[in-house]
RNA sequence: GUGGGUGUAGCUCAGUCGGUAGAGCACUGGGUUGUGGUCCCAGGUGUCGCGGGUUCAAUUCCCGUCACUCACCCCA
């Protein structure tokens, strides 16, 4: 009998981890949500001219990474390899820029991206992401910067740092750009290098080959030639994250794998990763409204991955997430008590107390094991002599005590319990 | 797409210098006929990834293949 696999390169998530995947990626939204990030879903998959202007044709994530394929009306649909693209589709879509500026929107969900599988890096990833679009105001950079950075505390991350670095607009960085590629050309550099230094020439800088590395020991930098417009906002955008006491380090070879950014670019790392280090990420994207065919609106947003934080907090040996599958656990001795406790377990289940209850024909020990199992606060047990007396027992599981307690008030006695912790 | 590593029980792995295999964890029951966590006892499962070669005999050696994994590239 063939079995079946999940397909290369997906992670899964089930009890008793899923509890930690969960709780990452609800933390997150919720660090969004309390600076005013509305939730938005949206397609899992995009029309793939989509991807290809918004992302970049020379990009490897649409050069080489994407899913692509065609629908049964022969439409060529991609399944999304990030979320800024589709955000801001549906905000032009929608015109929800009509309102007032700037749009606050937020999301969640799985992106797909076609890659050789390793430690950190999945064909199906985990985001959390943010997008505020329509005002340029450094202020709101260093928000996004904050909110992700207040999310990665509230998950429990401690060893993560922040780098950050400015990219300039179209102003500044064409001139640049021929300023790089001029200082390129006079390198020894290989074949496929020479080739990104013409496509691409800002992803030379982040080679790690330390021959390479060397050649560039005096490559010019776009940080040195910012436009006055774009080294004020720059300047500005680190005053606040200054007076915000979100700490950061410039990097001026930071690059990103995405052609939409401008200006304001920054990345959160994680040294206990392995190679593939990046938590999070993000920056401007000035020019991505109107080359997606809206109003020439500014942007900034960022993507975490919920995978490596996941990764992270493992690292670090932090857990988060409630792994007990219930609150309370309930023992039936005999078919009279089931009876009874089935009832129960909906009477508490309607007043929001998590219940399971022992099933099948186990005896006495093994259901409290099970009560053991389920990580409950408490227990109850409930048998023939006390169906007799009316009254039922209520086990703390922490504590080991007992009580009794009578089944016309068990409801009430372990929501009180399940509420203050003792029973 | 390119390299390295690894494929043995549900999981983590040991092992057989070639004679068809074990431990821990987990699970179930019992010790305790109405009480979990610690302890003790008992119980089961493997086409030893797949295909071929050498051999009296291959899970072991050889070749191929597939899968997983780490890394390059790139990114979350």
């Amino acid at each position: 009998m063939a079995t079946f696999a999940a397909p290369k390169g997906i992670p899964e998530y089930y009890p008793p981890t899923s509890a930690a995947f969960i709780a990452v990626r609800d933390t997150l939204l919720r660090a969004c949500a309390l600076a005013g990030y509305g939730y938005i879903e949206l397609p899992v998959f995009e029309e793939t001219a989509l991807y290809a202007r918004g992302v970049g044709e020379s990009t490897d994530v649409v050069t080489k990474e994407m899913y692509t394929f065609a629908d049964r009306g022969d439409r060529s649909v991609t399944l999304r390899p990030e979320g800024t693209a589709g955000v801001v589709r549906s905000v032009i879509e929608h015109g929800l820029d009509r309102g007032q500026l700037p749009v606050k929107l937020c999301y969640a969900g799985p992106f797909f991206r076609y890659e050789q599988p390793q430690a950190g890096r999945y064909r199906q990833l985990q985001q959390v992401g943010i997008e505020a679009i329509g005002v340029d105001d450094p202020a709101l950079d260093a928000e996004v910067i904050a909110v992700a950075d207040a999310g990665y505390r509230a998950v429990g991350l401690t060893g993560y740092r922040l780098e950050l670095t400015s990219l300039g607009d179209e102003n500044c960085r064409p001139a640049y750009r021929a300023l790089l590629q001029e200082f390129l050309r006079k390198l020894p550099l290989d074949d496929a290098t020479r080739q990104r230094a013409e496509l691409n020439p800002l992803r030379v800088l982040d080679d790690k080959r330390p021959e390479v590395r060397a050649l560039l020991a005096d490559v010019p930098l776009m940080v040195d030639h910012l436009c006055a417009e774009c080294r004020e906002h720059f300047d500005r955008v680190k005053g606040y994250l200054t007076e915000l006491g979100v700490k950061f380090a410039e990097n001026p070879r930071m690059v990103r794998g995405l052609d939409y950014y401008t200006r304001t670019t920054f990345e959160f790392v994680h040294d206990g990763l392995g190679a593939q280090s990046g938590i999070g990420g993000g920056g401007r994207y000035d020019r991505l409204m109107a080359e997606l065919g809206g109003e020439p609106r500014s942007g900034i947003g960022f993507g975490l991955g919920v995978d490596r934080v996941l990764l992270s907090l493992q690292a670090e040996g932090t857990s988060i997430g409630d792994t007990a599958s219930c609150d309370v656990y309930l023992v039936p001795l005999g078919d009279a008590a089931k009876a009874r406790l089935v009832v129960v377990a909906g009477a508490l289940r309607s007043a929001g107390v998590r219940v399971d209850l022992a099933y099948g024909g186990k005896g006495l020990k093994g259901m409290m094991r099970g009560a053991d199992r389920s990580g409950a606060r408490c227990t109850v047990v409930l048998g023939e002599r006390d169906l007799a007396d009316g009254t039922a027992q209520l086990k703390d599981m922490v504590t080991g005590e007992q009580r009794t307690v009578p089944l016309a008030d068990l409801v009430s006695a372990v929501e009180h319990a399940v509420g203050d912790g003792s029973a």
